[in-house]
DNA sequence: ACTATACTAGACTGTACAGTTTGATTTTGT
DNA sequence: ACAAAATCAAACTGTACAGTCTAGTATAGT
């Protein structure tokens, strides 16, 4: 009897992936309860798994927990980078706003905030992995757009793109703690 | 043998005043692990202090952080409204700007921030604390002085303290979360 | 049908910790 | 000097919870 820590894709049906149905029983109680308030009882109960399938796909709370975040902050990459960017640099940047905005102005995201925050300086893992897998690939992609759009030949198109992130970030900070 | 609540100022040496003693001990504890993954055990040690001393002055654990946030409070409006307002409001409130930008630097601050944000959503009561503790004296004494100031004759003071003081507040939020 | 793998429910172990109790020692007021 | 109050160290109680184990059930693939 081993235990497994990875499931290839195609061994099991899409619909009985425990995986996912893990990770998504887990997000509203990390939510709403935090790090050490959320038992794995708790867990197993809100994902409708035994808490030993828990531990089958996931090594302990920790694991469960990094795979958790790792797992959204993927997901919010993914809203945000779904569509190519086509179009006028105008338009595009501004459809490009937008979609941040909507994505970000909901209680979910703000409690999202606020747990990773509060786990940040005990896991500075976390936040590093957030920035690693959001930031950095944003500032990669627009970077390259901005090269592509020949008729504007930017100086520096990596500056002008870390430029546009950055101060999009700096927003919506504000917005998130002034409620 | 009763369990007091409060030390009536004067039975005791100042020297040997042990609440405070247990909340100089407290603080550093609960600002590097945060709340639940500080026990009480950690919290007499760092203190000098046997247990029991602890559950003398204060009920339970909840008691003890609500105190200590209390305290820090009060000594943070304490350090921005020691000295009174007077000369020419331009200098009044630049002085106040300062002060407040100084007290607001460093990273113990940074530390407590994240400590009442992380537990205000399971304890509301704490992040109103600070803001009825420290945010609305504030507007009021400001709101004071405006008045005063016949040679200005303000329309609305109270507004332009509120202002004032959120500028102020938003400015800060700003530094702390972008390092 | 047979077998291996995944899953479940629930009992169990060990540990961490809030809060209490005890009994002895120190400090303080008078 | 004496009694009352405060403190201490250490043992103890009860609970919550991470992680394991067991024994039985469901669901494949062959």
């Amino acid at each position: 009897m081993r235990k497994h820590r990875i499931h290839e894709p195609g061994h099991h049906k899409r619909f009985t992936d425990k995986a996912k149905q893990i990770l998504q029983g887990a997000l509203p109680e990390f939510l709403k309860h935090g790090y050490t308030r959320t038992s794995m009882d708790k867990v197993a109960k809100s994902a409708g798994v035994s808490k030993q399938t828990l531990y089958n796909y996931y090594n302990d709370k920790d694991g469960l927990f990094t795979a958790l975040i790792q797992n959204i902050a993927a997901e919010k990459f993914q809203i945000l980078w779904s569509k190519p960017l086509e179009g006028e640099p105008e338009k595009v940047l501004r459809d490009l706003a937008y979609r941040l905005l909507d994505n970000v102005s909901n209680k979910n995201h703000l409690d999202f905030s606020r747990l990773i925050l509060s786990e940040s300086d005990k896991r500075p893992d976390l936040s590093q992995l957030f920035l690693k897998n959001v930031a950095k690939p944003s500032i990669e992609i627009l970077t390259n757009y901005f090269e592509e759009q020949e008729e504007f030949n930017f100086a520096d198109p990596e500056a002008t793109a870390m430029i546009f992130i950055g101060s999009l970030i700096h927003y919506v900070l504000n917005q998130e703690l002034l409620h």
